[in-house]
DNA sequence: CTGTATCCGAGCCGATACTG
DNA sequence: CAGTATCGGCTCGGATACAG
């Protein structure tokens, strides 16, 4: 019998879970941001731009529950604690690039969907509004760029 | 030529914007589904099994709304609503099974993980809770392995 | 610098009741 | 059958203050 159809069970729980990791607001951000090479706390505070302490805590402690990330603290005055992916969060960069590619690639269209559809139910409220991630500033940050491009099916030569 | 390093500012923005739509609760779940075939409203509640009526509107109307699903009365009676997969909504497959693979081959190792943190940190509260799926009935649902399955790196026979 | 603790608003999501 | 409306709990996530 073919490999097919043997767990689904489990299954569909499996990609729920990695999408109640990944699906917040912050988590893939910080992969991207980490999968250049390890960093520490307030680099990827301010690299971010926009996350509070408190939400980069909570992310880095997720990820570093799950065995994604590795937290090492140098015990000097003042304290430095660099963060970086394990090998096993090195492998999620894979299928990030493909959602990346994805979104990269079909964003236009999406936005255009949803601008035909509200315009043409201008009275129902949308579904659900946005959850904006603040832009990361332009400046320090070849380093998502490098994380994610170069996926395939992504885009042409632009 | 690599086009990496174009437009990041957007490019962060829009995997973001992706995992904002299919990051929730349902979605994926509900494409997954679909992507065996068109269903009605409440085959589709059916087969999920733990979705309320207003969150699989909700999830939908949202799906619609980004140009990923059709919807199409059939002004019968009792009426009839078939839900479908638009070509873009298809093409959206591809990065949910390369996400599929890893979650399914790596689940194992992040489970662990998880016990090895907890049991190293007792007093410490988890970071997020779960956010359990209900498993699908396994009755009626080849259909969501073959959305899936056969993705790459995923699953070696057996 | 790297966190922890607390407060608080906003949204997600389920339960229930009602309509065409 | 396929929704809409309304209520309420709960969690997510930002702001602020404090600690090692």
């Amino acid at each position: 019998m073919e490999p097919s159809h043997s767990d689904v069970h489990g299954d569909c729980r499996a990609i729920s879970d990695v999408l109640a990791r990944i699906g917040d607001k912050w988590t893939v951000m910080v992969v991207g941001l980490l999968s250049d090479g390890p960093m520490r706390f307030n680099e990827l505070r301010r690299t971010i731009g926009g996350i509070s302490q408190r939400m980069l805590t909570l992310t880095l402690r997720g990820l570093e529950r799950d065995g994604l990330v590795t937290r090492t603290v140098f015990p000097t005055i003042p304290p430095r604690v660099d963060y970086e992916l394990t090998d096993l969060g090195q492998t999620l960069i894979v299928p990030l690039k493909s959602l990346f590619a994805w979104a990269t690639s079909n964003r236009p269209m999406i936005a255009a969907a949803q601008q035909a559809f509200d315009a043409a139910t201008p009275n129902t409220p949308v579904p659900h509004p946005p959850r904006q991630v603040p832009n990361l500033q332009a400046a320090r940050l070849p380093k998502m760029a490098q994380a994610f491009d170069d996926a395939p099916g992504g885009r042409n030569g632009r």
